[in-house]
DNA sequence: TATGAAGTGGGAAAAAGTGGGAAACCCCAG
DNA sequence: CTGGGGTTTCCCACTTTTTCCCACTTCATA
């Protein structure tokens, strides 16, 4: 499982080492999409399968209209780039995806559970922020439904 | 089961200690997340599988596409750290997990039947104030609902 | 007062992260 | 075809961080 955060540099050359931690479970390619909220989605081949199958297919979770399914999957698939992962364990992140995340010279790369996400390590302060309020709030909703059980 | 309250330090390469009264119980792996309340959870391995299991997503779910489970997975493992107890009982607590429990030089280690809570020691003082002045109210309070059930 | 267990601190070795140069490759102009 | 300029890829080297190990201190107990 991929947890935890960490602050890495992104070079001139647009490489950025890959937290050791998560290296054995990526494995030595990846697929690197735009993600939701500004940041970047980095998936195993084997998640990616699994993750275009859904997107792919009208009976998985996306049950908006379908001109809104055309434009996310285009939006997915047609900027989504393998990567392969070097002798030292970085990646090279495409200038457009770099553009589409907002990236400079440093980002925070976050594990979360399948995948991990790339973000400019200043937005993802904000996030974290508005995130740590909200997960007071969530967790009162989800024990008021646990009791409901 | 853990119970008991000890003080430790956290030295400059934020190791603590472990007290030993806990090691056995804990074993050699765990994980820290961020608790409620400002103080960070300690799991085991196995309980941190019932937890993730019980509050992440489902599994064959695409959760990233809700915006809420964006949020709180983000927040439930992007701030979970996977730490390896050493040969004399200390872990590592990574910088963001010191920061969100505004841990210093030393803290409190709680423990609470399955898992443990690391709090900065001065926000678990007074804590435990206002705890012990509620114990009565919230006696009385349990009292009903369970005549309620 | 000796003995052992627990907690704390610090130095050295190993690993991780970063930067940069040289070889290989590609594309285009001459 | 051929040569030059620019990219990309591969590899090496430096720096910082992390990990591992050992030693000291304190406190409780015999």
């Amino acid at each position: 499982m991929l947890i935890g955060e960490y602050i890495h540099t992104i070079d001139e050359k647009n490489r950025m080492s890959l937290p050791a931690k998560f290296r054995k479970e990526l494995g030595k390619k990846i697929i690197i999409t735009p993600g939701l909220d500004q940041c970047l989605f980095v998936f195993t081949l084997k998640e990616w399968e699994k993750v275009s199958e859904r997107l792919g297919s009208n009976e998985g979770d996306l049950s908006f209209l379908k001109s809104d399914q055309r434009t996310f999957n285009r939006n997915m698939f047609g900027q989504a780039s393998e990567a392969e992962v070097d002798s030292i364990g970085r990646i090279l992140i495409p200038d457009f995806l770099k553009e589409r995340a907002k990236l400079k010279n440093t980002g925070a790369i976050v594990g979360v559970q399948d995948r991990l996400e790339i973000w400019n390590d200043k937005i993802w302060l904000e996030y974290k922020k508005k995130a740590e309020k909200q997960a007071e709030v969530l967790a009162e909703k989800l024990a008021k439904k646990e009791d409901d059980d």
